[in-house]
DNA sequence: GATGAATGAGGTTTCATTCAT
DNA sequence: TATGAATGAAACCTCATTCAT
């Protein structure tokens, strides 16, 4: 990537301590300047699903937005910054989400409930931001340091959660002691994350979004709780 | 305007039907020509472990090989051509290693060590391969279609096998006939996949690679036999 | 891969439907813009007259602009674009002047006028556009669609219509109907074209252009009306 | 074009003084080596017909050959030069062809046959030679010295034949005297040479050759007697 | 004599980025 | 605040040409 003027470093966080987003001249912008900046996210949420991310030009989003790639730089100093402004946004609602979740119990059949709403509530965050997920997924295997950043953020609060349930279910004596509870927790959240982001690729070889939940439920289920899931009465 | 000798097509295919390499020009290389080729692609391989994949330029790859990009263009019409060259190479190896372990005994103690034997297998394999691995990865959720061939070659053979064992152990009623099999194979080779591939960002967290082996074998036996692992004895 | 704002259909033709240049990105450029693509319609013009068309380079036309290769691509999509929309104009010129002539009387006296002024008017229209008329010239005998149907539109209604007046001559009995209106007038049309763009050659040659006329002239009477001309009386 | 070691001056002449063409390194090849030279030849005449000439690669006519560019650099020093070679030789055949045919003579009804014959002739010429002569139209209006020259020697002792016959038919009062001969004959010629190469475009456009070559006789008969053909009696 | 192989050189094309208005 | 326009820089790719065998 080419050098530029204005440092990455000072855009690293587009929004700065007062809350308020800066253009690139570092003025407050007004009504109508929020207005294209945030018109500006929408497009670059909009290309994200229909290009591949290496594809992605300032110049396409620009146009999508039905302006000029120069405007687009007033509000942001590239592409990735732009990303990840959006990627916070999702983090924060999967962190709630999930969270929830977990919070709730794991005996007995409810806790069989508890599972398959977390593999349901899993696929469907994945489902609504795909686009985001894959960019996270392409880079954090990569290099781009403030997109490994967001999606350990949003695994991670996760893999806490889920690893001090299980070290709960190790200390009533259920789970046997010999795994180690963040390991297990990381590996549980790995196949969640990995089975909705290949969703269509599943699909495309026959195999269905509900069984996939059910089984990854199933898992969920045992591996967290060291139990078989009681039978199911429907 | 411009005539190729050879089609895209044929060249797509870097082997062709005797076996052989083609040249840019349509003539099988000799020895000199065959020593040049795989020069070249180990060093797409080392690039690809040291650069990321957005970044790879056929530049690059040349000057690493010492020589020029025109010598790289009479072997591989282009970088992805060349990384497909060494992912079939890849995919022989993965199916040819993993299908052995799934064709191991589950019962019992044995089952155990099968499952501790994929699970550490898998990350052998990935931590061989990962910078291709990486690459599979990152392309099938977007565009190329070799790429993605590759790749489904690569977790379907071990999907189906596993299916396979799970089906058996369903007949054989150890295991709740309420999941589907390819399913669930689809769950537990994604969490292998997936765990794998993220070794390196798990560590970063303090989570050790034998802990994970661990309970993925653990998720791995429990999930395909429905079975408590029975106690160790070390 | 990548998609591009115009498609390749739409900016082969550089007027839209409304008339307007578009540039590379879809916009219709302002007034500096426009001026830029004349100069570089200028430009190209100029390099035509002094390079042999296969030596015509994007580089070059840029150069001779002042301005850079990219700049070139921001109004046309290749050289050829370029020389289409110079020739276009040509074409609109071309036809304006001969059709003219040929409306004109072809009896007696006046009909030598008449085809003198035609191989004159030929012959100027070549001088003053040679460059363009020889790449033409060049380009219909071998690929370039474009090029082709401008060529034909600017030989044709020339050609139908001398044929229309030697329908009227065998009609009125004065010129054999053994021939062709149409391939009689396609080969006087060929006469003039070639000679024209011949000029230079029979000039080196040590023929002059007043007499290549007057020869051209008296073919084009003759073959017309099917009349010996009248004595000139100068 | 780029600089190369041997100067094309020394290759100029394919042939040299004693008759025998020469290899790059000066060594006039044996049996074998001319059958390699002669299938370079013949193969450039192919691809001459199937590409245009802008399109024209060493590398495809050596393909063609069966052989490498190597070995098409050890007879001919580029393409240009080894189209030289050929279009030397149709220049040979064109003028044997057409001097006979202007030696014929030109009273009354014979004339006529003549003034046919030669139509005919020169379409033949061109159809059984269109590649060359193609090369030939496009190159002398641009630079390559070689071409013109062949070209120029090739239509010259035509014209001038030509030019003979009417300035004979002037001083027998036949034609006018205000007309140039040269310029006059330059013009028919310029008339059977454009169509000529023009035949196909013709065709498209639903002329017939047949008609084509009966008009060019006319006019060539007229101008060349300053007669109206006598009515032919089929 | 023939030719595999290598490559310098140079045009093409794309884009991120800037700047003057 | 917005944006037309311009462009440096860099990758791509192709070919003529050479050389060692």
């Amino acid at each position: 990537m080419t050098e530029r003027a204005v440092s990455a470093e000072e855009f690293d966080d587009p929004v700065d301590s007062e809350g308020a987003p800066r253009a690139s001249d570092g003025r407050v912008p007004g009504r109508r300047g929020r207005a294209t900046r945030q018109r500006l996210l929408e497009c670059t949420r909009e290309m994200l699903a229909s290009h591949s991310y290496r594809d992605l030009r300032v110049v396409d989003i620009a146009r999508q937005a039905g302006t000029s790639p120069a405007t687009f730089y007033q509000y942001f100093p590239d592409v990735n910054t732009a990303i990840v402004a959006l990627a916070e946004e999702m983090a924060e609602q999967g962190n709630d989400l999930v969270v929830q979740l977990v919070g709730r119990s794991w005996s007995g059949a409810t806790g069989v409930q508890t599972a398959e709403a977390i593999a349901r509530g899993y696929v469907q965050l994945w489902e609504q931001n795909w686009p985001l997920m894959r960019v996270l997924d392409l880079t954090s295997a990569e290099g781009e340091h403030r997109f490994r950043a967001i999606r350990v953020r949003l695994l991670n609060q996760f893999t806490e959660a889920l690893a001090e349930v299980i070290r709960g279910e190790q200390e009533a004596g259920r789970q046997t002691a010999e795994l180690d509870p963040m390991a297990t927790a990381g590996v549980l959240v790995s196949m969640l994350a990995h089975v909705a982001s290949h969703l269509y690729g599943f699909e495309h070889y026959g195999i269905r979004t509900a069984d996939l939940e059910r089984s990854m439920a199933h898992v969920l289920y045992t591996t967290v709780t060291g139990q078989k899931p009681p039978k199911s009465k429907d």
